[in-house]
DNA sequence: TGAAAACCTACTAAAATGATAGTATAATGC
DNA sequence: GCATTATACTATCATTTTAGTAGGTTTTCA
């Protein structure tokens, strides 16, 4: 799967977030309840969305979690790329690991380009605000002439 | 991945076969030295391309395999659904897995279904004529007003 | 000062992935 | 009709990824 756990929790934590944080914080114990998901396992993906600077957290007693922008200025691409490392249909184009020798005169590697980049195009096109709205917006493939 | 070498390989066997036909047949054994693939690894995958009744076989000297249809009658969503099982960005939406307990309440399952769905229109789109004459089109996501 | 929260790091079970290996079966050409 | 060539089938396996446990440390607030 091109989104896994990891990513699908980092996404319903920050919507959590946006939902509950009214003017305080969301602490993690409390997202983990609400969302089924085990808190020590939700310990491991929340650092990168912190260092990704989405969050700020305050510890100690009342302490938690906030979203640094307003829920309308994240993209579902950026929060997925975060919590994944990389978005890509294929190892191919993994910019982390070493490049495939056969890139030179791969057939289907034009395909798997483009193919990543509509869901790039679309993930980075739906914001966090989207999702708490439930508007997801529908789309269309069109093809240049 | 959403993607793996089971799919990607399958494509570039189509590609091959389609590219190297001819009248007659091709041999597992030059598609696997062409492509550099272990061949044995190749026939676990072809099954499912033939069983899709995507290929022939032909069995004895001078056998191998040939398309059913002419390459552009031939989408990569459907070669890719046939050597993959099923084509799902996450495994919520893996329909020979049980359903999701959150399916009614999770907020970010529309997000995977009109992912998916911009996915399998974008796959279904292209064909295996496309792959062969290094013509894959180019698309924009248009949102819908 | 103690409880509650974030933070950090190591470990582990299970599944998926990408093969390898060996054998059986069928068709063709000489 | 038999040797050769090729597909067909099934079992096994090593590695990597995934998803999750576990346990301890540090910070902050009431």
């Amino acid at each position: 799967m091109m989104i896994s756990a990891r990513g699908r929790y980092a996404l319903r934590m920050m919507v959590d977030v946006a939902r509950y944080q009214g003017d305080g914080h969301v602490a993690l114990k409390d997202i983990a309840a609400r969302q089924q998901i085990s808190q020590k396992y939700l310990e491991q993906i929340i650092p990168a969305l912190n260092s990704a600077g989405f969050l700020t957290a305050v510890r100690g007693q009342q302490g938690g979690y906030r979203l640094t922008r307003s829920p309308g200025e994240y993209s579902l691409g950026e929060i997925l790329r975060a919590a994944e490392g990389e978005l890509s249909s294929v190892t191919c184009l993994d910019s982390h690991r070493e490049p495939c020798a056969r890139q030179a005169d791969c057939d289907a590697l034009p395909v798997w380009r483009e193919l990543n980049r509509i869901i790039a195009d679309y993930l980075d096109s739906v914001t966090l605000q989207n999702v708490l709205d439930q508007q997801i917006p529908e789309t269309t493939i069109m093809t240049q002439e």
